[in-house]
DNA sequence: AATGAATGAGACTTCATTCAT
DNA sequence: GATGAATGAAGTCTCATTCAT
């Protein structure tokens, strides 16, 4: 899996390539995930990503065993990307609730700007939910929440002691409640939002951050 | 055709079979659900389908058209029943927030109690996001809806008038938000949480739940 | 085979119906003549026959064998007609020049009044040349020569005779040549002037006529 | 798609085959090209086609994508060989009428020494005619009137003036109805030939001769 | 490092037809 | 005389993947 990271640097210049091995190989990750993003992972075949990347068959068996190795070195850019920047959005807050509130922000600007991807990561979610080891799964998961779960347990340990959350809240569990249901709502408008968005206009940013407004009302302290 | 759409009839119990037709095509979404909930629905084939029916291809193609029509027939009687059951589990209830924990409470039962069934309709959801007519959603997301939306917004307004609910929620958005999280909530739970279940036990219903306990703490008036 | 040809008299109101299995028949046939000028032959399936005529496949089996067996139906209807009004255009003209003359314009009203039915006959020559007993094609054949073949060797022998026709011409082989060339020109332009005739406006008669002054030319005594 | 172009380059003498590529589509279309010349365009599948060919169904469709598209290649290859060789009789003659002439007389050779060549076409004529998109017809056609349709005018306009041919004749019209009604002709005797000539012996040969000696005949010049 | 070529393994459907009732 | 139901038998095509060069 790590040979499935790689490099995306905050500067738009990446350093100088280290190598045409790794420049082919972007080429196929640019390419299959315009891709992804426009029909869908089962939408696409293997030949498709390489008509897309402008090699053949055979060449991209060299780069990668699979579609699903590809669509797993996506996946892993993604996360890696998210969790870097909803940390920092973290970081930037004052209180337990504020950097919760942050995060949630962070991820409703995702549905914004990135429809596209958090539908990709929908589509990934439930398609691979059958054939994941476990192991991959969290070891992706754990990167977007910096520190690991402990982290979350802490943090609303620290947001019921500084009053800014409840005290009724349950440290080993809430955090982990609340994120997965904001991914999950996050992620099933992004599906679904596209096909109804022409009927409700604008709806979708404005549920999601509907959802948000009530969890945050759900933790904050009276 | 004539043969997706399943019988919708006014009283919710239907009469047992009454034609060797019906019951065929019983038999087949049956062996075909099964199929679904072990193998997740691209794993299966039609060809699986037709065996564990234990007819013949080319009668299969006598009642549906398509996997996708199988798929979409048992997708029709999930909802169905899911409606029907929500609606009586929310008539039981008194105040909107009780009707409104009545219902997610329901969808915590099903969690619990038919995990498998949640799991496909997760992988519905995602899968066929991308195929759907949103005209063919929309009707079917219709039944699970009581009254429609409008049954939503009035529901919050009454909810804020009977002093149950907080006043500053929206009541035109306020509940669709809330369902679409709680369903991305309990589905993305069914598809990840059968990996992970065995690593930390009862976790999937505890982590629902305190879903349930935050959100309904976001809307309960103080 | 003569159970394949019903009445198709000259008044538009047929006997009444002998009986319920010939009109059964004769809505079939109908509707399977509908069927195949609209999509040809080969584009249409006996179950679309059956749906076209409000009947059950099985139903349809206890009328005819085939879907062949309805096609040559339809094909000794056609020829029934065709030769009856072939034989009375002739019957009317003076000359063997005239004659034949009557003979041709009468194909071309065909081509201009009932495409369709040319281009089903087209399509049946083509596609049925290799499946036919030559008995079978013959036997039909022979219908639309009324006389037979004989009858044409001595209109070519009764036209040099009174002057019409060109000496140089053979009674036995010269009206074969031409009907067969008229016949294969007819079709050939029912069947691919449909596709052109936008682009050449009304060409497919004018053509049709060309044809048939240059042959009358030929045979024309000068 | 490009595999479906056959090379027609402007030599008419092909360099041998140049590619693996080339030697193997040749082979797919000679196995292909008997197989319907014995048993008609429809009465192969492209499954016979393969084992004629000797390789396997999947790597066949990495030549073709369709039986259409070989029965289309075939017809392309007939095109062009009539086409030149049509060209080439007729530059040997010198007044207009010899030009026809020889252009008749070619097709009668045709007829006598490659009867299944021309039964092929005539199938694929008629089978063909609903499917076609007039442009792709349009085009081969275009291949087989050297010059296209203006040489043909322009043809009968010499030959009024060299007074080789019948000044009553219609310049825009004549050319194309002669030979419409000719190939016409021609694809009929060999459609229905083959059935009927073991009983009329060398007929078919005759009656073709016969038919184009009464054409020149309405041709020529008095 | 790249690729041309081949292919195994299936999946999905269609359709004509039969037969018991 | 009509038909509901079932099905045998093909046929078409896709796709991921390998392997020799």
């Amino acid at each position: 899996m790590s040979n499935s990271t790689t490099q995306v640097g905050e500067s738009s210049e990446r350093k100088p390539y280290r190598s045409h091995r790794e420049r082919q190989r972007r080429r196929i990750l640019d390419a299959a995930g315009r891709l992804f993003e426009e029909h869908g992972i089962e939408g696409v075949t293997a030949a498709e990503i390489v008509n897309a990347a402008g090699i053949r068959a055979s060449t991209f068996y060299e780069y990668f065993s699979n579609k699903d190795d590809v669509v797993w070195a996506i996946v892993a850019d993604v996360f890696e990307e998210g969790a870097e920047r909803g940390k920092r959005a973290m970081d930037a807050a004052g209180t337990a609730l504020a950097k919760i509130s942050a995060l949630l922000e962070f991820m409703a600007d995702d549905l914004t700007h990135r429809p596209a991807k958090v539908r990709f990561m929908a589509e990934f979610d439930a398609m691979y939910a059958r054939q994941w080891s476990p192991e991959r799964l969290l070891s992706l998961e754990a990167q977007v929440s910096p520190g690991g779960f402990g982290y979350f347990s802490s943090l609303i340990r620290e947001g019921i002691e500084d009053g800014s959350l409840r005290p009724e809240l349950d440290p080993d569990l809430t955090m982990h409640a609340v994120i997965n249901a904001v991914i999950g709502a996050q992620r099933r408008l992004a599906s679904l939002g596209s096909r109804v968005e022409l009927e409700y206009g604008h709806r979708i940013d404005r549920l999601f951050r509907e959802t948000i407004r009530v969890i945050l009302f759900g933790l904050r302290a009276t």
